[in-house]
DNA sequence: GTGGTCTAGACCACC
DNA sequence: GTGGTCTAGACCACT
């Protein structure tokens, strides 16, 4: 789990680190159950201050990513939203259109955009696999 | 061309109608060679100063979506980016991978995010063909 | 509205400006609508770092008691709570428990905890009232 | 006497121990005179620090609703605070009007207020009739 | 003017 | 050891 910061990017530090970590969890660097590296530890490969990353984890427990237990450390918790199916599937509609005009201008074909996304989506398989066996099947 | 703000999101006011602009360009609502509505307008419709709408028009000159002629207004002439094709692919991947990642962590199953994306591409499907027509048969 | 901080209690300073504006807010003093004072008019006022009052006015925000427009200030939107029913009457009567319950290690009676309450709500009839008329008989 | 403890929590994992056992006292599940659970054991089942426990103790040792004899064990003293009057009455309203306030935000009226702490307090009332009992007709 | 981000560093609370 | 609170003060972003 190395995380690293562009210090001179337009977004912020705190951000960078949760963006880093929910990619992290999605391609199963970090797992359910597993402690994230600690505050100051981060804080120190990070090259940034300990308040930055606290900032950051504490907006990943919010979104549900990771639990915090005080005096021990952070836990992923993550196997996907607990948020209402209406609720995912409105947001996930506004990411795909987002995604899709930021395509359009780029100047891409719709083929392009999709194939795009059927890659990423192949990278993730893997997670996707593992969590969909838990929740649908755990009679194995 | 309605443009709506809510002024107590996170994401900046300016950065709002920067998206909205965008987004009615990719749905064909604002057509190359039309003009956007005046600096003014957009201020007083939106409720929003007059500062806030100049700079999201600034940010969109960047962008190469729009062009303002002094004294005349801003006029679309955005087709599609000419940024080279390598770039273009890397942006667009990035763009992909963060959608993936979101999706995962909405508890949204490959599928789904798939379907969804089709989904905004169809909506977005006349904007692409007259685009690409206009773009790969110059010969009319 | 004049906020005053004690920095040798406890409760951490946060939590207790968080207090006195939902006090405020509760007793009529800050109405809906109305601005705060600016995080940095607060920090004087109480004598603490702007850091600490921004910590509060954001904490303020995700209760729902107020709503922050960036480079304008924040506002109070109470008007109550709008989570679910079951979730409002489950915290309520978490609350009414421990209420109870303390009552209970203070050593007064039934009686005594009851007619503390009542007095207490007597205090904030006047919001109580004005707020109800507002949402159950708007045609007024 | 069963103690569950939430590790994630805002509160500390001790004063949800303190809490608990005032609950247990105030709902007669440990009566004056009754041994609590020890300290290893209380530590075991609630998966949590000995330390921690043994903090939770000294805590309510304070607060006068156990006594600790050493080598012996913990035994609940508990019957009512021996508070002056003017104390109690004045803490008592304190924790009135917040719990109003806290109400007030939740949304809810004052009779549904009212009636949360009716059901409360009709809970815990056979605690208060043997208590009160006790103390005021100590004559039998 | 407003609030937001980040740093440096002290001190505390929890386990 | 862990995370949490608070301070002082710089600098930035937004309106």
């Amino acid at each position: 789990m190395l995380i690293k910061v562009d210090p001179a990017s337009s977004v912020p530090v705190y951000a960078q680190i949760v963006s880093q970590v929910k990619h992290a969890v999605a391609a199963g660097l970090l797992r359910p159950g597993e402690y994230l590296p600690s505050l100051r530890e981060t804080a120190i490969a990070a090259r940034v201050n300990p308040n930055t990353v606290a900032k950051a984890y504490r907006e990943l427990e919010t979104q549900g990513v990771i639990r915090t237990d005080h005096g021990r450390g952070s836990i992923v918790t993550d196997s996907g939203s607990d948020a209402t199916t209406s609720y995912r599937l409105a947001e996930l509609r506004r990411l795909a259109d987002q995604f899709a005009v930021e395509g359009y201008h780029l100047g891409a074909s719709p083929a392009e955009i999709a194939i795009a996304l059927q890659s990423a989506l192949n990278a993730l398989k893997p997670q996707f696999d593992s969590r969909d066996a838990g929740k649908e099947t755990p009679h194995e």
